[in-house]
DNA sequence: CAGGAAAGCCAAAGCGCTTTGGAAGACTCT
DNA sequence: AGAGTCTTCCAAAGCGCTTTGGCTTTCCTG
């Protein structure tokens, strides 16, 4: 059933039909209805592909998924869409993968933008100086940023959480409670997050004098076993950190290991706060010793980026707005005074 | 740059230069030359949606991503994702995920297919005489099954893995390590493959005339909350078991929480042995004490999927063939004797 | 050397929708 | 009553590709 078929029964021209379901104004209210009920009534769906071809919109977002035999997609990506998916749902959205190889995913990007293959895309773990914002913002193409970029002299749209108010935080607290000696196990540091992060610790050393030694520091991809890694080098060190904050409830977990394979004990000898990004499957209140976490939703982020996409793409929001949340600092067993 | 400007600059109708661009044979070689040439030169590329339009081909493959507020999509899904990507990336496949209320799919289905808005689809977590699987069948899309569905009058193509054998082995080396009292946590009991795990327990046990008794099996959703329940749970029974098999890594890391909550140790007191499915940030021979498991990439899958998918697409691969693949049983530290 | 086959190319008809540029009829106003 | 204004609808022109059906030209073959 198409629409001529349909406009041939209804003995009313494709144009009129088209406008009356598309909601345009110049048709009669009692045609609409007609044209509506019967529409209804045989299951008539535009063709989206022909729809495409005349408007070039698709309903479609698009994300440009790094791949590569070396390459691991983060865990985190899974509940970041949900809540995107969950939001898309309720706006008839569909969103389009494009693999693309890790290296160069500029290609990708100028692919679908050229083929008007997707209506907005959005960009994942983006770093400072990140060249697939300054590469959207020429092609011109509605995109939101899931973090944070920096280092350019345009603006552009984003939705962030306060990694360096978290992190600043939780350091605070961990000096307040007596800690001289922080150290930080974090992400990747050419990510933005992981610098904000790093940023707001030393920032909140910094207010009592101190500072993160040279070998305090220690960035890498959260899996648990560099969690462990870290932290074994961390506490093996003449003066070992009494205190850690950890980017990732996976590497946390590796962290925690690594403290009772020293022989040590958390908050005892070593108090930990990690960041939770809210993993249905792992949660900080159920680690042997609960977990104080620097907490927000990576699945409310999704669905936030998918509604501001939504609104892009409708011509609802313009401009280049950046958002950033607050996030949440929830005190557990983990952390204490510090020793001694 | 379009087919009507580029043909019209080559001095040839438009069917030519598609012809020659789509390797038709009706066209001479030195015509073809002259036309790639200067498609390459001018930076053509076909507007895709016109190419739909016609051809109702759209290079894309379909996944209808289950979405509500209390759906949680699987962090398996990630590493799925990886190796179908990796793969769809090289033959310049995308991927769509539609969005659906996880109680309503068949509407999604119905659309994706009734709009041809994909080329094939893939469909995860398969149950008993899952509804998905009867649905495309009869809307006859080409489609893979990840993992397999039981009790159709027809057959369906599938890549799944030995759930059944791998947890048969698993169960009989406990058996025949001394163990009379295995246990069973499982994944949601719904689904296929844990269905086929238990049967795999069951057989082994009854082997050498054993029982997996009422109150030693568990399902539910494989998360480490739920693996550490269980594991009290059964570790708490009057009669516990001393061996304990379990359907994935992310419970595992609960039922060791659980085992040193209760003050036991593994595998003095209790032998494991989890399914593996191959996650880069959390591996068995990471755990306090290095895990046995049955191991099987996940990631391998989604590209064996993809590959399937594609070679159906373009008529490679026909008919209903399931592949099974087998899975290796890795023994490591968490298995000894059963005790006493 | 006629007749048929094969090679190489083209014009035009779709694919199914949106949108432009009217046009007919009804209504209002002077 | 004539001019102007809405209201409501339509024919037809795209959107950019593929594919059908046919038309020349060249090449064999008997």
């Amino acid at each position: 059933m198409n629409l001529k078929q349909l406009s041939h029964m209804l003995a009313l021209s494709q144009t009129t039909v088209s406008r009356a379901l598309n909601g345009y104004p110049e048709v009669n209210e009692e045609t609409r209805r007609r044209v509506m009920d019967a529409a209804k009534r045989h299951g008539y769906r535009p063709n989206p592909s022909a729809r495409r071809l005349a408007t070039g919109k698709t309903g479609m977002i698009g994300y440009v998924l790094p791949t590569g035999a070396s390459v691991d997609i983060d865990p985190h990506f899974v509940e970041f869409l949900s809540g995107l998916g969950d939001y898309a749902r309720s706006h008839e959205l569909d969103l389009v993968l494009s693999p693309a190889d890790a290296d160069d995913q500029e290609t990708t990007y100028r692919r679908i933008v050229a083929n008007r293959q997707v209506d907005a895309v959005y960009i994942s773990s983006p770093r400072p100086a990140d060249r697939r914002v300054a590469l959207l913002n020429t092609l011109g193409i509605p995109f939101i940023v899931h973090g944070r970029s920096e280092g350019f002299d345009f603006d552009y749209p984003y939705t962030d959480i306060d990694n360096e108010g978290a992190f600043h935080e939780a350091a605070r607290l961990l000096v307040q409670l007596g800690h001289r000696r922080l150290a930080l196990i974090n992400g990747d540091s050419r990510e933005t997050f992981a610098i904000h992060r790093e940023r707001g610790v030393r920032r909140a050393l910094a207010a009592s004098g101190l500072l993160l030694g040279d070998g305090h520091v220690s960035s890498s991809a959260m899996t648990e076993e560099n969690g462990y890694r870290a932290a074994r080098l961390l506490l093996e060190r003449d003066i070992a950190p009494t205190a850690i904050v950890c980017s990732s409830l996976i590497m946390a977990l590796g962290v925690v290991r690594a403290v009772r394979d020293l022989g040590l004990s958390i908050p005892g000898d070593v108090s930990l706060i990690a960041h939770d990004d809210v993993f249905p499957w792992l949660k900080p209140e159920n680690f042997s010793v609960p977990l104080a976490t620097t907490r927000s939703s990576i699945r409310l982020a999704g669905a936030r980026v998918a509604e501001r996409l939504a609104a892009r793409i409708s011509g609802l929001e313009e401009g280049v707005r950046g958002e950033v949340w607050p996030v949440d600092l929830v005190v557990r067993g983990s952390v204490a005074g510090a020793p001694g």
